[in-house]
DNA sequence: CAAATCCCAAGTAAATTACTAGGCTTTTTC
DNA sequence: GAAAAAGCCTAGTAATTTACTTGGGATTTG
């Protein structure tokens, strides 16, 4: 029940995005620094997340990419679902994924998946990247906030 | 955010037992068949449970598997805490890993994946396996409970 | 035009998962 | 007491997934 390092990196790029909100442009490459991430690993996963409407990017020298819209109106669970393809705990409880197990009736396993499922979803829907923002602000750190994301 | 077949296999069998509860012990052959399951996989599966103390086994001829305790007093949390080895979604948030990373203190991605361990313990450690029991037994199906979990 | 940047597809190394194989021990049954 | 039915245990391996790397192309700025 782990979470790969897609959610982990894009997840704190995407923060990285949220504080710099409103200001521009921010290269993958500095992002990729900050976090000590590869930077053409974090170019796919950033750029599937602009496939999937939730960044934008500019080309060109002095591009990089944006969040784009307010870092309120995005929630954990939309970048998490669009990296892990879904949050679902087995393919039998994904909504993307019709060919459920032709048990599934009698499955009394499965009603633990969809509970586990329900209550994923709740929490990382709950939280924005704005709740994240103000999280990290408010812990007192003597580093950098962006950089020890 | 996956559960292996670890969860899936181990959880079956785990009901098989319980739905057997206090018939003596159950051949690992006959669960393995019941669900479908490579016989010595399952076997290292239900070695680890045993190892752990949640089911007992029996040796040689009509010997098998039972549960250690209850069905009442086994939570499907336990199983795959056992299993899985942990049910964190991330390491940095798994307690039996104390190698947390260094950044612990100023990170907010961490804050996400405490919420997510503490919400998928709940749903877990609150189900028993009279819980499923129950379940099944709703479930008016025209298979046998016990064959088609 | 050169540098900075994103875009994209294909290849690959590492890790994990899901087994398989096979020999050993214990207990029952005939 | 031998054979059969079970669990016990370790090592090997095939398949899959993850986490990259490589490298060429397109776009924008200065």
């Amino acid at each position: 029940m782990k979470f790969t390092t897609k959610s982990e990196y894009g997840l704190k790029a995407v923060l990285n995005l949220a504080e710099n909100f409103g200001k521009g442009p921010i290269p993958i490459h500095d992002i990729a620094e900050n976090h000590g991430i590869s930077e053409n690993y974090l170019e796919q996963l950033l750029s599937t997340l602009r496939r999937a409407g939730l960044v934008k990017s500019v080309r060109g020298a002095q591009g990089g990419y944006m969040l784009a819209s307010s870092p309120k109106e995005i929630t954990v669970g939309e970048i998490i679902r669009i990296l892990e393809g879904s949050i679902a705990p087995k393919k039998c409880v994904d909504d993307e994924n019709p060919n459920a197990c032709n048990r599934a009736e009698n499955c009394a396993a499965r009603m633990v998946w969809e509970k586990l499922k329900d209550s994923v979803s709740e929490v990382l829907d709950s939280i924005t990247l704005d709740d994240m923002c103000r999280e990290a602000r408010k812990m007192n750190s003597t580093y950098s906030l962006m950089y020890y994301i």
